[in-house]
Parts: structure tokens; sequence; C-alpha cells
DNA sequence: CCGGGGGTCGGCCGATCGGTTGATGCGGGG
DNA sequence: CCCCGCATCAACCGATCGGCCGACCCCCGG
């Protein structure tokens, strides 16, 4: 893990950390700019407002830590992005406002080196930025225990055919107007639907499209 | 309009104005100080993390501008807060995320002088501070463009009983477990269901309960 | 080679839903 | 004073839903 041997007692030689600033909403992006700004040991290499742009700078720029928000506009959303960066050996810092099971396990599963809320204080922010550029992961403490919650009760996982009929049924279609969305008879609509309650833990349609919509499994 | 009559030619007396900062999101806000503090003619004189610590230095400090998100943890919400300010005679300029039609109106009408997105250039946000604190309202395009479509066709207005009613729908109740949360007849409930589908333009419990989530009609 | 998970079907049946029509009482605005 | 919106209830009926049984196929991994 230590690729140069540090001589003796020289905690961390470069302090100095290279971050690129991800955010979709141009007021917060400048105002986290500025407040990174007042950071000595904090250098903003670059920022986007896009997921394309972030994941072009970052290959570009390589910085020490991505700063990415969840949640950007058109295009490639922050999950994704966070998948691709990660993948090129960028560590990733989740700064964004949603503590949602489904939000905090995908970003994890993309790679994410830690999952900070923009709740959360400055002083925070700073540490858990070298905590990241040090390979170090920063959860917030909601973020925390709803990781361990997880651990306990794993979230119930929709196959990919199941979240189509979970799909059409938010739309308010019967069973028979699934099936014909889907190319399907009735009855495997049906056995789909089953399911779906059981993992879900309802038993009715309006019940599971409450839950879904809850825990924002469906786009 | 005009209390005292200004001397030829002179613009705006004082383009020095005194705002509050009102965000939960302490990461956010952090980064709006240090942005605004880039602003000399912009003087933040207090911040908020809360409803209520707004609405109380709002009453104390008596800025010029409240900048006020909607989204706002537990306690007051941005729309009461932005209530109570504004009656108070404060400039409420709202300052969030979310451009959804509900939030928009309920905004407005609780007297929200402007309403900006934070996807918003920082130029704009200066601008509409200085616009808000003579009166002028902003709006960000996009909800300019929403508040336009809603004069057009009206937004469906639910009473408060099918409120009562889609709320229940929404924990996938069936007619006769709503009936009994709410001390009417499984008859009652249907017709009130009824109606709802015709406000909402669907024919299903699934439907409303999607429109209900999408048009934030529940809390 | 066999097991199991995922996807696809069919049939059955009781319970529920959605639509309709009609009726009552109550409150506010013209 | 009368009308209208809102809430309440009733009875009816066809369509749909939800649960249950069993069945077949494909693919992957032990």
């Amino acid at each position: 893990m230590t690729p140069a041997p540090a001589p003796a007692y020289v905690p961390a030689p470069p302090p100095h950390v290279r971050i690129l600033v991800c955010d979709d909403h141009t007021v917060v992006r400048a105002g986290l700019l500025a407040l990174l700004g007042s950071a000595p040991d904090i250098e903003v290499v670059g920022e986007a407002g896009t997921g394309e742009e972030a994941v072009a700078l970052a290959a570009k720029l390589t910085p020490d830590v991505a700063l990415m928000d969840l949640q950007l506009g058109p295009g490639i959303d922050g999950v994704e992005a966070t998948r691709r960066i990660s993948a090129t050996g960028v560590r990733v810092l989740v700064l964004t406002t949603y503590d949602t099971d489904a939000d905090i396990t995908r970003a994890i599963e993309a790679g994410a080196t830690g999952y900070l809320l923009k709740a959360e204080r400055p002083e925070e922010l700073f540490a858990a930025i070298h905590a990241a550029a040090q390979g170090r992961t920063t959860l917030s403490p909601p973020v925390a225990s709803r990781v361990m919650a997880q651990m306990r009760s794993p979230r119930p996982t929709l196959t990919d055919r199941e979240r189509d009929i979970l799909g059409q049924l938010a739309h308010g279609l019967g069973n028979r107007e699934i099936a014909r969305a889907l190319f399907i008879s009735e009855a495997t609509v049906k056995t789909h639907l089953g399911r779906i309650y059981d993992k879900l833990g309802v038993d009715t349609r309006a019940g599971a499209v409450a839950v879904a919509k809850e825990q924002r499994l469906l786009p």
C-alpha cells in the first residue's frame, strides 16, 4: 500500500489535495468553490456540471478526489459517473442531499470512497476530503446507520422483469394492459406481481407503488 | 409607489443589501456565505439552519431579503417560514432545488417575492437578491414556465377529505380499511375515490398513488 | 448431471374494485 | 331564499384483482 518508503515520522507528506467538484446546481457549485478555496490545503483543479463533464475531467486532470453529487439533471447520473470515475482509480467522495437506502447502496456499489450529506459541517467535509485522498472512507452518521441496518436486513432485490412490471404498475395500468405492454400473458403478470408484493411487504398494487416511490426503486 | 421623491437621476441610492441566509444543509449554507461574501454590495447579516431560527432572526434583524430554502429538515418547513417572514414585511427570495408545481404554488401563495433554482448562475442570484430587495420578483425560467402553464390549466384541487382518502390509499389500504380508518362508510370512500380519479385524470388506485407521489400532493 | 433461480404460462375462485344512479344534510354566496 | 359545493350513505353489477395450485423452459453453477 506504500509504494514509496516514507522517511521516519512524516505523517502526511503532501497535505495538499487536488479535487474535482461536480454538482449540477451552479449556485451550489460556486458556493463549494468559494468554501473550499478557503482551505489552504485543498486545491480545486476542476469543476463539472454534468456527469459526462465529470468523467472527462477526472480522466484528464486525475484529481486526488472527485466530489460528486448524486443528483445530476439529464445525462448520466451521479451513480454512473461515480462508477466510471472510480474505475479509473480516482477516489470519489459522494456529497449529496439524499440519505435514501437505495441511493446509498447504489453509490457504494459504484465504488464511492465516502458518502457525505450536505447537511454536514464544513470541517467534516474538509476532513472527509483528506480522508478520501488517502483511501479512507467517511460516512455521515445517518448514512452509517442506514448501512448498518441494511447489512442486518437486506433490501428487497427486484429482478429486472419485476421492475418492468412495477414501472407499468406505477402508470396505473391494469394487468391486461401491463401484459400487452410487455408482450407477455396476463397470468405471467400476476405471477410477477405476487412476488413483488412479497418482496415489498405489501398486498395491493397501490401499496406497491407507494413503497416503490418511497424507496426510489423506479426512475 | 415612490414614498420619498428621489432627486433626479439617482437610480439606486443604497446598492447595499442586507440578507439572511436560511438553509438546513450546513455545507450549502457555508458555501452560500462564502459566495455571497464575494459580492461587495451584499452583506449577510445572519444565517439560519431551521425555519424557526429563520423566523426569529428575520424579526430581530429585519434584513432586506431572506434567502430561503424550501427543504428544511424537521420543524416548520420553508413554506411556513416564508409565510411568517413575509408577513412581517421582509422580502423572501426562495432558493431551492425543487421546481415542482406544488412547491412553486405553495411558496408563491406563502408570499415569496421570487423563486430561484440552485441550478441558476451566481450572477443571476446576485441580481435576484437586488431585485427582491426592491420588491421586484425574479423567477428562474423553468419556474416561470410552470407558473404560466399553471395559469392556463389550474392544478387539480383536492378537498381536505379527498386528501385524507388519498393518504390512506397511499398506504395500500383497501376501501373497507380506509372507511374504518376515517370513520365513514365504504360507500363514501368509493364516492371520494371516484372524484379523486376524475381530478387526477386516472382510473385506478395505483395510478392515483403514482400521480400523488409525483406531484407531491401528500406529506 | 442434477439443482435452482428466473421467466413464462394456465386455471380456479372468492374478494375487491370501479362505475353508476340516487338520496340526504349542511354550509356559504348570490 | 334558493342554489351549489362538499360530505355522507345506499344498492347494484360487471370487471378486475389477489392467492392458490401446478406446469414448462432456459441457463448457470456445483
